[in-house]
DNA sequence: TACTGTTGCCAACAGTCGTTGGCCAACATG
DNA sequence: CATGTTGGCCAACGACTGTTGGCAACAGTA
């Protein structure tokens, strides 16, 4: 039994693959499933459509190949317990602007059913295991992680995907110092 | 000059009219832009399509007339300055709770930059002049503003978009307490 | 009664979408 | 060299979209 990360014969044909994967989600980060169309993104790669639907089977085994992320958290170390707010938006923040993928995830997943769940069971499992070990009463971790969810998705939407100037005009140090301890309180503090 | 709320004389289809605006309103809040379709609607509204083209004459004009809100803050008394976030953050919950079209703004905005832009003008509008009058250095009210535009749609994001179980099953004066004092910091908080 | 404007439906248009199959050149292998 | 395989393009299909024009039924008015 060989492991997921296969290797693969190198084929002639991975350039021409990475390009429209490439394309595919600068397109879909910046326009969504729907108006991201197979012909614009293959115009992008400069490739006939054909070739997208041959590499990938169809659009949505396009958009699963194009964003196909898991957004592991590093693990944090116990003994940094006060600063786990900072060091969370910190995390999250590099993660945003590293790739593109979680934009058009969000972006798809405001209209998508199927990739919203994905992105909540995603953000949940990295989010709630993390409550637990770090905060009070563990039967609230699912609350607590959501609280944070809810705060990081909705910066990334007012900064990435809306694009609020005020917002976007945010340093990174200035995001870290203003929501840093809004995360602190919603893992650590008691229940109000 | 008469208002903007001038007298139309009452047409014989008046009913027809508001049960294609309450049909639109839901299939935009529910499906965005592009995968509620005009035919969609009409046949939840139990009407011909071309009946929506007659009366608002195409698809965008649909959509300015489903969602044409001006979701006004009340006005907020100086004496309650310690307990500002929380009142602003019952106002917004009552809001998205009583018509849905805020949700399809939400969504629709995801992917239309028009519409987040309108979004964003009519959220600035409200929160930077209260900013400026609540908090300190007022050259900072557009920061804090868009801070708090942050935290309130981040959870409207993951309650009524995204639908995060944690999220929706949380208690309107639940959320009130958790969010809270972050609008508060947010609004008079020394900057960090 | 006859006439005019409104309300509604039907059928069709043009355009775009995702998707398919065939064809040709470049390559790899015997 | 001959062979099979791969990478790529082209043209087209069927489905669906927003949108339009014409036609029948009805209301109100003179």
């Amino acid at each position: 039994m060989t492991g997921s990360t296969e290797q693969q014969p190198a084929r002639r044909s991975d350039a021409t693959r990475a390009t429209i994967l490439d394309a595919a989600r600068a397109r879909f980060a910046a326009d969504g499933y729907e108006k991201a169309t197979i012909r614009a993104i293959a115009r992008d790669a400069e490739i006939d459509p054909s070739m997208v639907m041959r590499y990938y089977g169809n659009k949505a085994g396009l958009f699963a190949a194009a964003v196909s992320i898991d957004p592991r958290l590093p693990a944090l170390s116990f003994d940094q317990r006060e600063e786990i707010g900072r060091t969370l938006v910190r995390h999250f923040l590099a993660l945003w602007e590293e790739n593109g993928e979680l934009t058009a995830l969000l972006r798809v997943g405001a209209t998508d059913p199927e990739v919203a769940e994905r992105t909540q069971s995603v953000l949940q499992d990295q989010l709630i295991p993390l409550a637990r070990r770090v905060g009070p009463e563990p039967e609230q971790a699912p609350v607590r992680a959501a609280l944070c969810a809810s705060t990081v998705l909705g910066l990334a939407l007012t900064r990435y995907v809306l694009r609020f100037p005020a917002s976007v005009a945010l340093g990174r140090e200035e995001i870290v110092e203003w929501l840093g301890p809004t995360i602190q309180r919603y893992l650590t503090a008691p229940t109000p």
